[in-house]
DNA sequence: CTTGACGTTCCTGTCACTGGAACCCCCATA
DNA sequence: TATGGGGGTTCCAGTGACAGGAACGTCAAG
């Protein structure tokens, strides 16, 4: 398969296939034209890699989901593990922008919107933010 | 104030600081040793842009927002069109990572964890997305 | 033989900083 | 007067995960 065709059946730019065998992510071999002749393994790899991505998986993370993917005698706890940290952080991230949302909100809400000066969201970032006495 | 001064004051690292300066966000002056000698006004701006920052705005509408705020004729639509705007992106950025979190946690939740090899979030990985028809 | 679609490499840019090197300035103390 | 330490300065490189684009090679069809 030439990258064309895997990028389609991975759901992948070609640039970023490209990519990640820079990175070592995947290894494919070559044409003796120069082209990368993908194998079905690999394909089944970008595969895996971009689901794992769409899940928020950073690529080091994917490095190590694909190391443990590939061992046969991984233990199912050491994957665990590492989306139990993901989901965490995913958790995290969630929180952080549920707080940015809500003072938001709270800002546009207050916010007239039109051609007059008075904005309650400029005051807003002008002034220490409420609780900061801490 | 000198540049430590001022950090503390904002609440950004000094690194920040000239960094915003770099980009123009602010034009402190120099003193005669060639330190930066920074005025209220530089240091109200710089806690505007940080309050900004924290509400995940960027460098280039943390811009746009400060010019409004320096433009006493500003209509306050146009800083809520702004702000509504990086409202919708954050909802848009919670509810892609909600979905994250979804598929994540169902992942987990159905693995063991433990010394064996049999693992369905490798298994989840590997198996094209469900509802991936359309 | 040409054309156009594909493939290749390599370089640059993104975003908002952060770390570090190499150097300068100021004040206090021995 | 030397020196030591804690400021300050500039400039360069690196981060993450690619995307854009230039310049060039390859292949199949007409």
């Amino acid at each position: 398969m030439n990258i064309a065709e895997v990028a389609k059946a991975a759901g992948l730019p070609a640039k970023t296939i490209r990519y990640y065998e820079d990175i070592g992510l995947i290894q494919p071999k070559r044409s003796e034209n120069g082209y990368r002749a993908f194998a079905e393994s690999d394909l089944h790899k970008l595969a895996f890699v971009g689901r794992a991505r769409s899940l928020g998986f950073s690529i080091v993370e994917c490095r190590a989901l694909l190391a443990l993917y590939e061992d046969r005698a991984r233990a199912s706890g050491d994957v665990k593990a590492l989306a139990v940290t993901h989901l965490v952080q995913i958790r995290a991230k969630i929180v952080e922008l549920r707080a940015m949302e809500a003072t938001l909100a709270d800002l546009v809400q207050a916010c007239n919107g039109d051609h007059r000066p008075d904005c309650p969201i400029l005051r807003g970032l002008s002034q220490p933010v409420s609780g900061d006495s801490q």
